[in-house]
DNA sequence: GATGAATGAGTGTTCATTCAT
DNA sequence: GATGAATGAACACTCATTCAT
């Protein structure tokens, strides 16, 4: 029994190691490359497993490519619900969020996320149902950032003459990881400064006074 | 002989239609389902040439998609420098610019050149020289974006205390498309309107005062 | 206008042939390995064509099966659907019948058609609707050799106490690849002889005196 | 040491009773999809066992299909040759004989051996060395009906002017799992009954009378 | 002995590209 | 020039077999 006892969760332990591994090197890949040029063999290969391991943990190419995208989406997801839960002003809630995003995007899960998201064939990933919510990914995203902006409509903090889906729309171009990467690569900012800029052009345009 | 001078021009005129016709076949095509999910033949069948046809006019499937992008680069490219060169403001040209690029959305042209260039494969397309110009694209884009910036905050039009990369970044993902699509299609923006709303956010908040 | 006329007929021609080639090649390949040890590979070289050129003709390894099955099928329905409609007596029928299909054996059609048959997967296209007939191949079968049986049965030709699905069975074994292709191959008997002293023992046995 | 010694050979009769358990439980999965479909890992999990424990009993797949066929075919030679040996005449002998294949085959085992005799890979199992015997199964087989009837010639019970092979070819075929299915299954003929009818055609056609 | 994770050869299928007609 | 049949490299995926635990 404690043979048994001690032997299973190693084993599990080392399969999640392992699949963590997948998981993280299939992203790099998919980054690096794109999707179709990535090939089941190259990330075997990176990974240092045979091309047959892959299926022990994912179904197909495509479930791979998922569980990465989920993955990102309810940690992105989790990021926006535990702004708006929390007790900041809207507006702090909003330059909360994007230091938030512009140190994660240091992880390189946002890029991804945009990058499939500009592939038609991936773009409906984010248009299904995610993980244990009902609703797309990207329509609890709108809805969760469309709450904070219309509370700081209500508290007179926003300006309520701008229509909210375009305050809304700009708040997502601000995170595009287009927009971020050059000016971390080519300009060191840090995310930091990075997201103090941006909320500050973004405020100052949406503010009410 | 004479035969001959008399059909070439006729010839000639058939094959530039022809070819025409290919490259906006082949970018709507692109546009609707990505690069790789494409075929040559179903370009060609949409046509209404044979698949070899295709290739007496591009090389290859990625000179195609090439010859695309660096049609939609002139034209972007041609609209900013046109803009540069009016007699208008700083803060006008960034009102008119944007008009333009969202009157031309329609067109679709800027969004295949946003969705090719979440293709890291694409990518490099955007990065290296085009057309005539010895600089790449992107950057011939940022600099004249730069300029006008650059000219506003002389002209004590813009904050001289925000980063002039910031700014441009933001106007880029200004007129991303994503940004774009979603108020297009589901709010039923106007191009004026929104080119509108947006500079007003832009300029409120690059603005001096 | 001529040029294509006499184009075109040429290409379909030699595509028939191709065809004809391929499925001839592939029919034999099957037998001699069966499905599952049979690759499209080994077919492609042994007609002499890349793997890609098989599947201009045949849209999967299953479909070329089929396409075999299907016509072997149908020519065998067609040859006992011919000996029902034929002014014979039943006893007659049967032995033309078993004439014509011991020649045709060495056609090796009704081979595949068994060895197939013996796969559980392949079971089903036997059993599936066939060509133009709504009925599976099988049930059409077995209808057209019972009508000859109840025929006979009411001629007072055979023998009305044995039970028809039992006669209709032995008919088919009868017939049995592997009834006859020792027969041939150590004994060196024609399909003739065979034919002959199968109907004589078949009918020695049901017939009513 | 001792404990060794005691458990041994409780051992042994665990390995054989799993032996024998993986032999059933393949033969029936193997009946049921065919070889090719059938995975090791299925067979396994019926079993109740993992895929290594397969392989602690049997070299590979094709020694497990060639197991399961030999005892088949031992158990089949053996109740041929028991007929043979017995005191019957040979009109009895192939009754016998008949009404003993019937029964068995609702166990299942002349069903596979036919299955996989189609399959060509299969076939040159029943024509090696089988077990214990220097013949190929299906010779000696083919000697002990042989046999049978050739006694029956010289005792005037059968046709003498009928050629011998045609006439064991035809016994082979009445005992076809293909003949019988049907009838058992959509007609519930018992075997008593199948095997007498069979018989009765059989001898009718083959009798002197 | 028993396990089942890991392996990697093998195969069906696609599709950009070529070239004979 | 135009065609589209032919090509074959490339790749996702399977599964019998092995072996560390």
């Amino acid at each position: 029994m404690q043979k048994v006892q001690m032997h299973t969760p190693l084993r599990e332990k080392q399969r999640q190691e392992r699949e963590a591994l997948i998981l993280e090197t299939a992203e790099r890949v998919f980054l690096e490359k794109g999707y179709h040029e990535t090939s089941i063999d190259e990330i075997a290969t990176r990974v240092g497993v045979a091309k047959g391991t892959i299926y022990l943990h994912f179904a197909s190419k495509e479930d791979l490519v998922k569980a990465i995208v989920q993955r990102s989406m309810v940690a992105f997801v989790r990021d926006v619900k535990d702004a708006v839960a929390s007790k900041l002003t809207p507006g702090e809630k909003i330059e909360t969020l994007l230091l938030r995003i512009y140190t994660r995007f240091f992880r390189e899960e946002i890029r991804l996320l945009y990058s499939l998201y500009s592939n038609p064939e991936m773009k409906r990933l984010a248009e299904e149902e995610h993980g244990h919510s009902a609703k797309p990914f990207i329509n609890e995203l709108i809805e969760l950032v469309t709450e904070i902006i219309e509370a700081g409509k209500a508290a007179k903090e926003f300006d309520s003459s701008l229509p909210t889906p375009v305050m809304v729309s700009i708040f997502f171009c601000l995170i595009s990881p287009r927009t971020g990467e050059r000016l971390f690569n080519e300009y060191g900012f840090t995310p930091a400064e990075l997201a103090s800029h941006l909320a500050r052009i973004y405020f100052r345009g949406i503010s009410a006074h």
